[in-house]
DNA sequence: TAAAATTAGATTGTACACAACTTAATTGGC
DNA sequence: GCCAATTAAGTTGTGTACAATCTAATTTTA
């Protein structure tokens, strides 16, 4: 029998420190991407982009989990960067596909240096990162699987 | 030698699956928090106060690790919300101290069935919630420990 | 002890997040 | 073929986050 007296106590919390965590991270990311004048949200829109150009907004969004509430501001940011073009598609007009400018796809080569940096400056070790990713993946999933 | 070719890979991220879980879990937390009429920073501001009453916004803001351009307005809509009272400090007027009203006491009693109904909404096992929380704490330890 | 440094909050400005809603294009039934 | 339902973006409004700056109070130190 369990006792959810204590339950409220911020330290018993588990959500908690995944929170302060992510921050804690966009808060190394960010001296990284200054460097490419780009925020943490925008690199995850390159890095979807450059894995695969020309996709529509929506395709962006199932890849982040972002709704255009969210990306369709940032995608202008980002255009008026001229890191991308938006384009309506000429067989549906209802969606906009984005593509990489010259600029954005260059941006790919200065990015590269990035992962290995976040991994030095957050000085903990590989397998510590595998353990994040592997049960932050597995929990992800079973969220996506059931309800969305 | 380790191979840098393909760390521009969304899917070989560690950091985005804590991104995307952090985001996931405020969804997931929403609806439950609604019902009281309050977010989940806000939720987070109650447990430290419920913790430990007449706390400052600094002390408030250790604990969370937000900072005041966060915390003053968040703590304002909070006040506007009955839930708590600021006051300056007398012994130094620095510092504003924060104080549960009795409704915002009273919130507690209501928010008691919170963790519970988030262990059954997450719908993971308690393995796997403590796992995370295990590796989250620790490298938010590191973290902690050096830069500050 | 008076000026300099530090500290605590507040303010300003930018950028997400996301619910709710709107608009325009497309699709599915009939 | 037409209309209702669906879909994709965009818009609106609220609430975080956080860097940078400001202001006022307190400490430090010369």
């Amino acid at each position: 029998m369990m006792k959810h007296k204590d339950d409220l106590i911020l330290s018993h919390q588990a959500c908690f420190p995944l929170y302060a965590l992510s921050r804690e991270i966009t808060t190394i990311y960010r001296p990284l991407l200054d460097a490419l004048h780009i925020t943490y949200p925008q690199y995850l829109v390159l890095m979807v982009l450059w894995e695969n150009e020309g996709q529509t907004v929506n395709q962006i969004g199932e890849r982040l989990r972002l709704d255009s509430g969210t990306l369709t501001p940032l995608l202008k940011r980002m255009e008026l960067k001229k890191m991308i073009t938006r384009k309506r598609k000429e067989s549906d007009e209802r969606s906009v596909e984005i593509h990489l400018s010259p600029s954005g796809k260059a941006l790919k080569k200065e990015a590269a240096k990035v992962p290995a940096q976040m991994v030095e400056a957050l000085g903990i070790s590989d397998e510590e990162v595998n353990q994040l990713k592997r049960i932050a993946n597995k929990i992800l999933d079973k969220i996506k699987d059931r309800g969305n």
